[in-house]
DNA sequence: GCTAATCATATGTCAGACGTTTAATTGTCT
DNA sequence: AGACAATTAAACGTCTGACATATGATTAGC
């Protein structure tokens, strides 16, 4: 747990990593407290400020959390599963739009993963379940939408269907698959026409699920995925075409 | 993007959040310079120092990259996957120690997951990949292995048939969860029997694999899935009874 | 014994300064 | 003119010291 003031590493990343290490091997346990601010960087002989520094950078993985005043100060934070959802989405999402991902290959990845839990989730479905499905379908038919909500409500339908899997560490796994998708469906605005077999694609799988088949559960998601890359397959042909005529 | 002095919110936690922002609505682009520290301590009305903390905690999360020197500064990263993967194994390894995941949840969501491309790796697989699996499957069954080398061939195994699946989104989602899992498979020390067996399985679906045929690679994992969970299983019930003795 | 004022502690923020790195500029020599 | 060396300027990295603020603990007073 060596500090090199000489390195070309920053100190508080250096700090930094010292501190998340400890974290990890299990030498500092949840919610046990961080010395202050004051002692760690005596401990490191750096400034308060560099020691900050590596704070905040932890506070960013959600390894951490502060709380000021008489008892408070740096404590190894419970990370949770639901704190962890929005740092994937962030990041998948600039991975999908800064590595030039192809809408078949993100596409290709989603339903691939989601299909993964189509046979628990027929297991494990509960009313509940079924009820968001069926009432974000209905929503999906609504003719006023915006074609922000309705994406919006297509995400909660797929969020509802992989949680039906019952398995959190599933969950998280594919809020960045699901999520990070929509972006990428914004880019590509949908027919009135393509809602409403997306609402009938729903509508089935909805089916299965309730009947607790999760062959039929699989075999429509397939259909879903084919019908949405073809879909967007066309529409980027056609750009490709009126930009040849332009 | 307006910071509040008066709000319960650190400063810098606001600023990070206004850049972040900034970056993910495309204001900011890949590889474009921010204002220098101090023109941004002016802009958002705090010193230096804050700024600064503000942008580790950008750094951390790799959105952005700083340089020193002339035309050093804060540059928007071009976020990889390969970047990615490293923050995704810490987030998945800490997320399974802190919440009590059980044994079989973490496993089964492994499989699923991996099982999901098992029809894509049996597609696309070079001789590569097929290689990768052999040499490694060869190493595991070398008699003098440690259990720490043996569940990292383990994981590099794992990680060749995802790859083979030719889509680094799925890649990516899937470091988490293979990865993540060795220190759970850690504390569980494999006897030199089941070590054959998990050869065993490792070469029928590297077999499968060569042959292009995706729903024996699919069942293969699910016999090594289960075979896994059950060893698991019968060793924290025996653990249970040397408790229940003691 | 309970409430209210005080205190101590620790984080949050600021101001200013100096060191170090790095690239561009300038200057000199051939 | 061209190549190499010295200077300069811009920007981050770090330090010192200070003040503000939040909050639990202590103490004083009734």
């Amino acid at each position: 747990m060596k500090i090199n003031p000489n390195s070309p590493v920053d100190l508080s990343a250096q700090i930094a990593k010292a501190i998340r290490d400890a974290i990890m091997s299990g030498d500092l346990l949840v919610d046990e407290r961080l010395p202050s601010e004051a002692e760690l960087s005596e401990q490191f002989d750096v400034s308060r400020p560099t020691v900050r520094e590596a704070l905040k950078r932890l506070g960013a993985q959600s390894l951490i959390r502060t709380q000021r005043g008489a008892t408070g100060g740096a404590f190894v934070n419970h990370l949770r599963f639901e704190d962890a959802y929005g740092q994937q989405i962030t990041t998948s999402t600039l991975l999908l739009s800064m590595n030039d991902v192809s809408f078949g290959t993100a596409c290709e990845a989603r339903y691939a993963l989601e299909r993964s839990c189509a046979a628990l989730a027929s297991e494990r479905r509960t009313a509940d379940h079924l009820a968001t499905m069926r009432a974000e379908t209905h929503r999906q038919s609504q003719p006023g939408l915006t074609d922000e909500a309705f994406c919006a409500s297509d995400v909660a339908f797929h969020r509802a269907l992989v949680d039906a899997a019952g398995n959190p560490v599933i969950s998280y796994q594919l809020a960045g698959a699901v999520e990070a998708m929509q972006p990428l469906m914004n880019m590509i605005t949908f027919s009135a026409r393509s809602r409403e077999t997306i609402v009938g694609f729903h509508s089935q799988i909805t089916d299965a699920l309730e009947h607790r088949d999760g062959a039929a559960v699989d075999l429509h998601l397939s259909a879903l995925a084919d019908y949405t890359n073809t879909l967007a397959q066309s529409l980027i042909d056609a750009r490709q075409v009126a930009k040849a005529n332009s």
